[in-house]
DNA sequence: ACAAATACTACGAAAAAGGTAGTATTAAAG
DNA sequence: CTTTAATACTACCTTTTTCGTAGTATTTGT
């Protein structure tokens, strides 16, 4: 039902790891995929994706790589979210604002649905990447902590 | 990523009707799957296993059906949640608690994780079906609010 | 020119969600 | 005691979503 994604533990995996780099440098999809034992092509569309909604830059050619465009305490969960998944909202008869859709929208469970909503809402758009970076790293072990 | 299911909704259509039912009157599912036109197979699957969970209380034969065993002010979401959809965590590394499952897990973005799953256990103990029934009841156009 | 990186598209496999069918069991009512 | 209307249970199928792979094009530093 809710449920972390691969994709998003993926970028929200990359994201740390670039919000932990000095300034000036990069990391490549190569590193990240080998480092974290990531499936390449899929990080490597993950990461377009989020180059394409701003949230990293991307350089090409050798010693190419990402970096954050933003420090990671100005990047907002919510922001990461529609880039990697879209547009997505927990109910279609939901608006993003949280309201129903449809004037005479009769479904009865319509309250929880719109409470849930502004939960969640307010949860992606107070969480910044800064907070996902602050467990200790430990090389051993560093993937597939999703099912 | 995060999405009512149809399981969930049918179960939560169903049991709103039953939380508006006068004392000692049953609905049947056949009743329910006509009046919102939902799948009757379907939707006396997930009332069987409502009624397994100790949700809604179940009577065979002619004028049988459900209703609630508790107040509809007693009835958490996590219960429905549990008995529909079994034992569910929005990531497997972590315990219902919240905590992390393994000693050493290095997954990089546990703190968001967990903070998370507080949040979405905090929401589904403290929210009860009375909460759902809020709304008004439109018989034009019951149905089909999610997905 | 070469090599190393990202950009892009198309496809396929696996898992989850959603739905259908058929049979067994129970119990009220005639 | 037969009929009938309800739930109980199992097996299976379809669709959608998620997850992953392959191949090619493009850019760029050396």
């Amino acid at each position: 039902m809710f449920r972390f994604t691969k994709d998003m533990e993926y970028a929200l995996i990359s994201l740390v790891e670039l919000s932990r780099l000095p300034p000036n440098q990069l990391v490549s999809a190569r590193e990240l995929s080998e480092r974290y034992e990531l499936p390449f092509k899929l990080l490597a569309r993950i990461l377009r994706k989020l180059g394409a909604a701003g949230v990293i830059k991307a350089f090409k050619g050798p010693q190419g790589g990402y970096c954050l465009i933003e420090p990671p305490h100005r990047v907002k969960l919510g922001r990461i979210i529609e880039a990697v998944r879209g547009d997505e909202r927990i109910a279609d008869c939901l608006t993003e604002e949280g309201s129903c859709a449809q004037d005479a929208c009769g479904c009865t469970i319509k309250p929880v649905i719109e409470l849930f909503q502004d939960k969640w809402l307010n949860f992606v758009e107070n969480t910044t990447l800064d907070e996902f970076a602050r467990s200790e790293l430990n090389p051993e072990r560093p993937m597939e902590m999703l099912g």
